[in-house]
DNA sequence: ATGCCGTGGAAACCACGA
């Protein structure tokens, strides 16, 4: 079973590089985030002509997650992050797809530092951890992906002293991601690949992607019933080379 | 040292992203 998480920028305008990529790659599984569409303009009946089934969460303009699957049943857990009712972005989904758990995320960006965005993201990150509490504990396999907007280490960004007042890589940033991470994850990426130098995303300009200058950001951790079902990762690294291409590259895992 | 590019929505620019 293929899981695999991409950050599209734009559901509408990266309807083609979507589809192409679907067609390509055959996931079982799809998390998308950064939709930038309201419910009503998720383009559905695209994505099913190629077999798959969706659940969405949309929002005007901003954020927005969504499951696909091919051919498995999928049964939508929540589509907001508990804690903060007031919280009304669409940053969270979760579902049980073939009787594992999928919590597909995109977590605020927050910059600029130090500001109320910044903050936002810690509070946002918080919420997340409490709820990822309930998660990594289960019996169930338990997959938490999507668009973390953290590089965990220096290894997971090409120039790390040009980053360390960014809000993807501040100090309280990472120890927040070590926090959730103390609980009992495992980033699939580097269980596999401990050393690598392995990117998820790169800018648009300055030809970041032809240069390497990228960063680590989107991830997958597994809970200990699904970790010890991991077989495979990687990036689509190709993917991001392609024409009107999304910043993001796909990452993907193959399970047992 | 920096949105230099890209998307969406509104309005011929702006907010936002990482």
């Amino acid at each position: 079973m293929k899981i695999a998480t991409y950050n599209v920028n734009g559901v509408n305008g990266r309807l083609p590089v979507l589809l192409r990529w679907l067609a390509e790659t055959q996931p079982d599984v799809a998390c998308l985030q950064e939709l930038k569409a309201p419910q009503e303009k998720f383009p559905e009946a695209a994505i099913k002509e190629l077999g798959y089934s969706a659940i969405w969460h949309g929002q005007k303009s901003w954020n927005g997650v969504a499951i696909l699957t091919k051919g498995l049943p999928m049964e939508e857990r929540r589509r907001v992050l508990p804690g903060d009712p007031e919280d009304l972005h669409s940053r969270y989904i979760e579902a049980s797809v073939n009787g594992i758990i999928i919590g597909n995320l995109y977590l605020p960006n927050g910059n600029p530092y130090p500001g109320e965005k910044f903050e936002y993201k810690l509070r946002w990150f918080k919420r997340l951890t409490e709820h990822a509490a309930t998660l990594v504990s289960l019996q169930t396999p338990v997959v938490l992906t999507g668009d973390f907007n953290v590089m965990p280490t220096e290894l997971d960004v090409y120039k790390p002293e040009r980053w360390v007042n960014d809000a993807l890589f501040r100090i309280e940033t990472r120890t927040a991601f070590q926090d959730l991470m103390k609980q009992g994850w495992t980033d699939a990426i580097r269980k596999l690949y401990p050393k690598e130098v392995i990117y998820t995303f790169w800018d648009y300009f300055r030809d970041a992607y032809g240069r390497n200058a990228g960063l680590r950001i989107d991830h997958f951790l597994l809970n200990p019933p699904m970790q010890k079902r991991l077989r495979q990762a990687a990036v689509d690294r190709h993917v991001r080379g392609w024409e009107k291409s999304s910043d993001h590259a796909p990452v993907w895992i193959e399970i047992e």
